[in-house]
DNA sequence: CTTGCCTATGCAACGAGTTGCATAGAAAGC
DNA sequence: GCTTTCTATGCAACTCGTTGCATAGGCAAG
């Protein structure tokens, strides 16, 4: 149940109402953990209703009322003992990578555009949190000395940072790795090479 | 519904049981696609019902009969359709990193010792894979030029080596932010965190 | 000979996450 | 005037995934 204690963590860094939570998980701290509205909307009224989070009812001109939640004294009750508990270690969940192995039963060649529009989905993400960097802690504008929220933000962001890069560097393993094997396909058209698949069909 | 597929391909590369199943779910294949053996069997049941998939009851002595299952035709479209749409570039999720921003409002030195854990845990994996590799794909008895398959099962590998080095730098880093603000405040416990005048970087 | 582990399959209940749809006022473009 | 976009919240239905439990024979250790 960590989509609470992301929650937790986001609204303690700044209270907000469920539609800023749902932009919020769009970038910042949705790099890391992702959710759509409909899970926030109803884990927020869960919490609410369990009294970890306080609301307020914000009336705004020009736009829709709005509902601030904030963290109750209880809320952060949970999130340290959250904090104290440990964790597994994450298993990924690398879909592309199902579909590289099961490119051996087809046409390796055909995954080569998909493979690149990964490459080039990753390497959009990376300019991004790069540009989130230098706006908020390497660049000129940024406070000069980090307070200890900001140190772990940051380290945090780095570590999307290498995630993308060694993905991007995959991504092109991949695809020398998936040329390769259609030049080998090519240059030996008649002979029964790879495709561990079948003999003949 | 990515299970459906990873199972395809695990089945394609050899046919096996549910039990078989969850079992190459907890390496190979699993490495990049978790499931508990629950989910293989109602999965396992659906496909078969839908005809993607055959099934064999194999009589064993000295244990429970099985139920060996194998991909039939429909099930080789059904994956070589899935092979050509396009998928999402994954999101990851990264319950640790929601912990260590967390930290912020608790004390982030006692996150070290979960810090640590999880290095310990991605330095097995990353043995782990390595000995793979060794085994499978560079050591003196792998086979010597690989298979379309095998070729493609060694770049993935590649990608949970890549991934779990970064993996292990990173927390590394993590550990030497965590370092660096525990001596922060020791050294200026008692000023208020970021306002400080201490820059000690 | 009992306890615990391994193979092997499965049900039931629950919680997490996704998709489609609905509402509703204000602003902005055509 | 019409459509689209943005803010803002929410229901309903569904699928995906987890946890706990149950069964059942064989094997090995104590």
């Amino acid at each position: 149940m960590a989509l609470e204690h992301a929650i937790l963590v986001s609204l303690l860094e700044k209270p907000g109402s469920g539609y800023e939570l749902a932009r919020r998980f769009e970038r910042s701290i949705g790099y890391f953990w992702t959710a759509t509205h409909q899970q926030i909307y109803r884990v927020l009224k869960r919490m609410e209703s369990e009294g970890v989070l306080a609301v307020l009812e914000v009336p705004q001109q020009g736009r829709p009322d709005k509902k601030e939640y904030s963290v109750a004294a209880p809320g952060r009750a949970v999130l340290s003992q959250w904090l104290h508990e440990p964790i597994e270690p994450e298993s990924i969940r690398h879909e592309l990578a199902v579909k590289i192995r099961g490119a051996a039963f087809d046409d390796p060649a055909a995954l080569v555009d998909e493979v690149r529009r990964h490459h080039q989905a990753h390497s959009d993400r990376l300019a991004r949190y790069l540009a989130g960097e230098l706006r908020d802690f390497t660049g000129p504008d940024a406070p000069s000395p980090l307070d200890t929220g900001q140190e772990l933000q940051h380290v945090v962001l780095r570590g999307g940072i290498a995630y993308e890069r060694m993905t991007i560097a995959w991504l092109d393993d991949v695809l020398a790795t998936l040329r390769g094997l259609a030049a080998r396909a090519g240059s030996t058209a008649a002979s029964r090479d790879g495709a561990s698949s079948e003999p003949s069909a």
